[in-house]
DNA sequence: ATGGCGGTGTAACACCGA
């Protein structure tokens, strides 16, 4: 079974562009973030269509996350019972026993910012909701933007990047958690060297300098991370016209 | 040091992302 990550940065904007991508890559389930649109507003016709049910979680202008899956999908949840949260950014599905939990961490800001303490606040009860699902489901799957870049091997500057926002160390040590709870970075089963990322600043041809940061990630509980095959970030929709400034990232695990 | 690009809302720019 293939599963992806992919931040589409508004889902009517990148709309032929998803399609597209589900068309080459045959995924069986594809968690989005970044839609930007509301519940009522979500084109289930258009992938019902091309084969997929969806379920979603959306807003107006910000956060919103939504899972595509060619199978059914059950316990569909959007809400953290430990963080009641105004924005979209969590859906939950069990397809073909997989727990897929779908994310979209937030950014933070700066560390000086209102939003870097939410981000921590939320990234902590994340945790907590984490380890409960690890406590009801056996193979679990965290996929989705985590605005983290877990080691400075995940980062184009280091240097540069040291302390700020995306790369601190409160940030790192809140992924640490959960990779200390079991979760395994799925990329780094298969790729040890850096210069692998899935986000590219739009300015300063920075997709073109490959000057980007690994912010995208698939986490696997360790029953799961045995059974995985494969994962690979997809460049190829970041060279389409009008492209969205992060890549799909893919899994292939056994079921 | 600053803004650079792009999406959204709304109708010239502000806000936000990463």
């Amino acid at each position: 079974m293939k599963i992806a990550t992919w931040n589409v940065n508004s889902i009517r904007t990148r709309l032929s562009h998803v399609l597209r991508w589900l068309d080459t890559s045959q995924v069986d389930v594809l968690c989005l973030q970044e839609t930007k649109i509301l519940d009522a507003q979500f084109p289930r016709a258009v992938f019902e269509e091309a084969g997929y049910l969806s379920a979603y979680s959306g807003q107006k202008m910000y956060n919103g996350v939504a899972i595509l899956s060619r199978h059914p999908m059950l316990e569909v949840t959007s809400d953290n019972p430990f963080f009641p949260d105004e924005q979209r950014r969590i859906l939950a599905a069990t397809v073909a026993g997989i727990r897929l939990v779908c994310v979209y961490v937030p950014n933070g800001q700066s560390l000086e910012s209102d939003k870097y303490a939410y981000k921590l606040n939320w990234l902590g009860a994340f945790c907590q909701w984490m380890a409960e699902e690890c406590n009801t489901h056996t193979d679990v799957a965290i996929l989705g933007d985590y605005n983290i870049a877990p080691e400075d091997r995940d980062v184009c500057e280091p240097e540069k990047w040291q302390g700020h926002v995306l790369a601190s160390d409160a940030e790192r040590t809140a992924f640490g958690r959960l990779t200390q709870m079991g979760f395994k970075d799925a990329f780094r089963l298969f790729h040890e060297e850096g210069a692998h990322y899935s986000w590219w600043d739009y300015r300063q041809r920075s997709f073109q300098r490959n000057a980007g940061l690994r912010l995208d990630h698939v986490l696997l509980s360790s029953p799961l991370a045995e059974r995985c095959l494969s994962c690979t970030i997809d460049r190829t929709p970041r060279q389409w016209e009008k492209p969205s400034d992060h890549a799909p990232v893919i899994v292939e695990v056994d079921v």
